[in-house]
This record gives C-alpha cells, structure tokens and sequence, in this order.
DNA sequence: TAGTGGTCTAGACCACGAA
DNA sequence: TCGTGGTCTAGACCACTAA
C-alpha cells in the first residue's frame, strides 16, 4: 500500500493517480487496457505529465506496458529467480508439510567460521538454533542456524517463532541478499542418527549468508538426505 | 552505445543528454558528482523535464542516483546475483585452469527425459556432447550437454567450439534463464573410471535447462567430484 | 480521421542540504 | 541564503494504430 496519503497528509498527485491505476487493473488479465492518459488528465485535473510520471512508474515495477499508438496495458508477468524462501516456505510451495524440532537453542561463543561469516570477532556471542526438520513426517534435514544477537535483542527470551524467516520479516531484517554454497557429503554418526539413515550415507550440505544490506543477520549450514531431497533454483530475469 | 543518434537521423535530444552523461561519468567512482539538472539545461538549451527524462533513465538502469537537496550522484554499484555461466568461465572466475575433452558429439533421437525439458516429442533430433571436464589438470565433471538442432543449423559440421556458451552467444542464443536441479548421488561405475574415482564415491549431480525467451536452447546433466567440487550462488538483488 | 503514446517547452513553487 | 532535486502546469507537435 502507498501511505504517502495517510502519513504525509498532503496527497502527492502523481502518487494519487498512480495508486488508483494500480486499484483499477488488479486483478485484470494481462493485455487488458488501462485507463489512457488524457482520460486520466480529465478524472484528475491534473497536467498529462503528471499522469505520466504515474504510470511511468507502474510500467518500471513490471505491472503495466506502454504501446504507441495503441494504449496502454496490462503487462505479462515477467518470471522471477528463486526467492530466498525458508523451509517451511519450500516445503510448502512443494506442497508438504513442514515439521521442526527444535533440538538445541542457546547463546554460544562464535567458533572461527561463523565468526567470519559474521564479520565478528572469534569468540563473540551468537545465537544457535539447532533443529530436526521433517516433511510429510519424514526426517529430511538438520538445520545449525547462527543469529547475531546485536541485532535481534530479546530473541533468545522470546518465544519461540514457528518459522525464523517470519520473525525476522517482522523486525525487518529478512535477508534480501543470499550467499550460499551446496556440497555432496556422506553423513557423520549423529547426523546419521538423526535423520534416521546409516552412517555414510550421501546427504547434501547447504550453507547461506543471509544479508540485509551491508548486514548480516544469519548464517546457517543445513544438511538434507540426499534420497529424499534435490535443490531446485531458477536464474536471471524476465524471459 | 546508442544508435539512435545515427541509425534515425533525428536525434532525440533526451537521448542526447543522456548519452553525453553516461559517457561523463564513465570510469568515476561511485559518489562523484554528475552535472546538475539546471547545468544541463543550459549546456543543451532544453528544458528541465527533457534532461528529468534522461536522468530517470540512468538512475533507473542503476547508473546514477539523486539526493534531494544535494545532486545527482554516480551510484554504487549493486551487486548482482549468480550469473548464468558456463564451466569454462566458472573455473576461470576460481581462478583455475579449464580444460574439456570431447568424448562423444553426435546428432541422436532424444529419450523422454530429454525431450520433455526441450518440450519435443520424445524420438526427436538431438545433438548430444558430452565433454570430461578437467580443472588444472584433474578430472572435475561429465558433462552431458544436449542441443536442439532446429535452433542450431550447421552446428554439428561446424568446428567444436572452445566454449558452447560463446558459441550460442553469437548465435544470439546464449541462455538468459535457467532452471537448475542440484542433488547428490554416488557416481556409477562409468562415471567413476573417467572422474578417476572408486565406484560408489559421492558426487555432486547438477542438470540444467537453459532458455532465451520461451526457447529451449540447452539441456545439460553434469556430474561433479564432490570431493573437488561446491556449488557456489548469490541470490537477491541490490542490498 | 480520431485517439494513442513519445517528445518537448518554459516556466513555477516546494522541501531539503550545505555554507 | 543559495543550489539541489521533487513536483506540477498547460499547452504543443510528432508517429503510429485502428476504424
């Protein structure tokens, strides 16, 4: 929602226009004309370049297309790369159902690798958060997240969330920037243990630096069975 | 470059401005100032919404951005996510040396597998290549690269190319879309013998289809030494 | 021919930042 | 105080599309 209008108390046109297009085409298969120009110019008294710097805006942000001579419509939506999804929204976009059991959560001192993923200093306080993760019931992953706690105050006090990614969109700080890594490996023992396999069996290791802007809020190192789970993901823009 | 200043023989004065800004601040560091609007305005004796226009347009490609009050600014770079890229630049990117040995190229009917991700009717032609794929010098990856012929005429009777992405590159059909599969797996015995490994060793499976446009271009399985091997990616845009 | 978006003009007032 | 970008006006002519 645009709360130019509320928060600002003084209405900026083009905003106004804008917000009305967007309104008016929700929903509105894609090829079905918006309003055009000089219709907008009457309904709103305004000057043609302000109606234009509206919808300049929608034709930016991908929702409307422009067609000389013809008018202006709504656009195909364009295809999108992976977003940086967290289990639970995995699984459920697969359509199973996401469990988690929560197997260790405390303050801990930053080993050499976490510390460095952080930009902290060895031995600087994180938040672990160690957890079973299953899908339809099936064991399929053990998750290590780390959490710097300067940003999060009160988590470890707090209850628990169902799903980190939530609580971290509520505080603003869920990652908009990923950098991860995935390896092939044989479990250890106690992986093996949990994920209810032998030990050695191949299982899939996945770690993400999940950044917002210049900061980095988490840092976690999965590892999944490799017969019940492959790694989907889709590159680069539009089509 | 812009070719609307010759190819049209009326010059666009938006064009114009914008091409002689771009070309002002190519090279400076991020922060350095741009001209001004009103500086433009006199140096080509327009009005301001002509030079507004020519600004938008690389502030929107990311190339400037505006500070209320203070100007207009060349724009940090943002940094973008993974690349679609071909294993030769993948191993120059790491800094290794990438070589490819042709083991097999021939025009072949496509299995179903092969034919769904070209979306071709399974028993169709197919140009298959597959490459051992060694980096300084050790075995690192099969891979089995599959083309569809109609989109690539001659390309079985040309010479191999060094690199399949430069080759599809100046055919106009180097992919801009992928969508990837990652999973891990034990290596079969043929796979074992070419990678130099123990049957059974563990290894890194990665297929890939690459599009232009709606257009399948390539489908590629590639198996990776995992004990050589970790898949690297950024996802998210700016930061 | 009528309507559309693309381009362009020559001004205007505003809020904000720096000096 | 002065310069900056942000917003807005009330027109104009053009090329193009569709009827």
């Amino acid at each position: 929602m645009e709360d130019a209008l509320i928060s600002d108390g003084r209405a900026l046109k083009h905003v106004a226009v804008r917000e009305y297009v967007r309104g008016l085409v929700a929903g509105h298969a894609p090829g079905s004309p918006a309003p055009s120009e000089r219709e907008l110019v009457q309904r709103f008294g305004v000057a043609r370049m302000t109606v234009r710097q509206a919808l300049d805006a929608l034709v930016t942000e991908g929702l409307l297309e422009r067609i000389p001579g013809r008018g202006t419509f709504v656009a195909r939506p364009r295809r999108i790369a992976t977003p940086i999804t967290s289990y639970s929204e995995e699984m459920t976009r697969r359509g199973m159902l996401a469990e988690s059991q929560t197997l260790l959560v405390r303050r801990e001192h930053a080993g050499p690798g976490v510390a460095r993923a952080f930009n902290l200093t060895e031995g600087d306080a994180v938040v672990h958060w160690r957890r079973l993760r299953r899908a339809d019931g099936q064991p399929l992953c053990i998750e290590d997240a780390y959490l710097n706690e300067v940003l999060l105050p009160g988590f470890l006090h707090a209850a628990m969330p169902t799903s980190l990614y939530d609580d971290l969109a509520a505080r603003g700080l869920r990652p908009t920037w990923a950098e991860d890594s995935i390896s092939a490996d044989v479990a250890t023992e106690e992986e093996a243990e949990l994920l209810e396999v032998v030990p050695a069996t191949v299982v899939l290791r996945h770690s993400r630096r999940g950044l917002v802007g210049d900061r980095v809020v988490e840092v976690s190192r999965s590892v999944y069975r490799a017969d019940r789970y492959t790694m989907w993901m889709q590159l680069g823009t539009d089509d």
